[in-house]
DNA sequence: ATTATTCAGTTGGAAATCCAACGAAATGGA
DNA sequence: TCCATTTCGTTGGATTTCCAACTGAATAAT
């Protein structure tokens, strides 16, 4: 097994030994997976078997509409963990898809092997389930936080918000995105066309300086 | 302490015996809070400190622009949870506040003495630990369920969307809805005038019928 | 009973979005 | 290098939302 580099910056993972990875991976079943640009790693409607990690490039999470309107609800990047909001909630059919952005690798682990009894020590039981609380909390905010983008009325609202929101968590006024267009006009809700337009808008106006996916704020 | 009967429906407490709950709730430093109507419980900004179960009445998790805009993020019923992800996540500031819909009683907990060490048999830290990986997974999925509902293009979409699923929930075609118009706009993100329109169209096509809070769809 | 106040529906014009289409630039293979 | 494909910006017209204002109905207060 290879790859597992970026378990170090699993938030699932903090405080665990990495000399212990090895074995705590072993006792939650963690088995590795490969996926190409595209791949559905969960399909909509599913049951949702087991947490994932991504352990290099990137997922998406995704609603689609009878007509093929595509809803990015989120992006999970390398050491993000997904599907983990469905399993604690036990569900049975998962309300969204999971779809690699590019070819990543995933590592699938049953996490709720946390609560077997008699769990040995190398499973760190209350460290795992404290991450996870705390994985579930901040991923409840950042959904909140993407209503907070979306709700706002115009586009140029929208896109306002989300790169203040981006500069702010990054610490710097010059913000890499994790989408192109058409991917941050379904994450924003908004037109692709729309957004294009004000993003010119705005470069015009001195607000913003933009190159590809490199954005920079200006004052 | 009294008004408690809503206890047994919260979810934090699923699996726990009525005669220990009043240790249970000693043990997490329970304090109960009655608030009138408007009244706000937690203010955006503020450190979230407890978790709190609403007894009786219901609240409103809200985000308000410097504008006025007021954007209804949840509604939290009878016996119901709110604040649990900040306090999971661990979060200085609250992105949102929590306002009271109505009069209400207010229990609020300490949850996280769950895990002082050697929490005594009455805390049932296994259980309330499986109840809140629970309840936040689920409050996850009714976020998603949210964002379904207002990245639809239109008013019409956003109002089928949000009905169907209640009805769904309710398992019948017939649905009361928590909020009056005004609220209803602000937790679909769109005009109270633009809903009513869109309300009395689908009215005269046939596709429901509705009087005050009560709403049916036909066929 | 009378008066305020809140709530819901309607309407008209201004503003913004949506959609389809197009061309230029960038990207990726063969 | 050349060609095919994807990505991005632009534009114009149809559609929709947004905003402010007004009416009547329901509710609350005195």
């Amino acid at each position: 097994m290879k790859s597992l580099s970026s378990l170090k910056r699993c938030p699932l993972f903090t405080g665990i030994p990495e000399t212990e990875m090895r074995e705590l991976l072993s006792f939650l079943f963690a088995n590795q997976r490969s996926c190409r640009k595209a791949e559905i790693i969960l399909r909509e409607g599913d049951r949702p078997s087991a947490v994932g990690i991504v352990l290099s490039g990137c997922v998406h999470i995704v609603q689609e509409d009878f007509f093929g309107n595509r809803n990015i609800i989120a992006e999970i990047g390398e050491g993000a963990l997904f599907g983990e909001a469905f399993v604690c909630a036990e569900t049975a059919h998962s309300p969204v898809s999971v779809v690699a952005a590019g070819d990543c690798e995933i590592l699938q682990i049953d996490y709720m092997r946390i609560f077997v009894a008699h769990a040995p020590d190398g499973a760190h039981s209350d460290l795992m389930i404290k991450n996870m609380l705390r994985v579930l909390g901040q991923k409840n905010m950042s959904l909140v936080s993407k209503l907070e983008h979306i709700t706002k009325r115009t586009t140029r609202e929208k896109v306002l918000s989300y790169l203040s929101e981006q500069a702010k968590q990054q610490g710097a006024p010059t913000v890499d995105i994790p989408f192109n267009r058409q991917e941050l006009a379904d994450f924003l809700s908004v037109e692709r066309s729309a957004l294009s337009a004000e993003l010119s808008k705005l470069r015009d106006e001195g607000l913003i300086e933009f190159k590809k996916n490199r954005f920079i704020l200006i004052r």
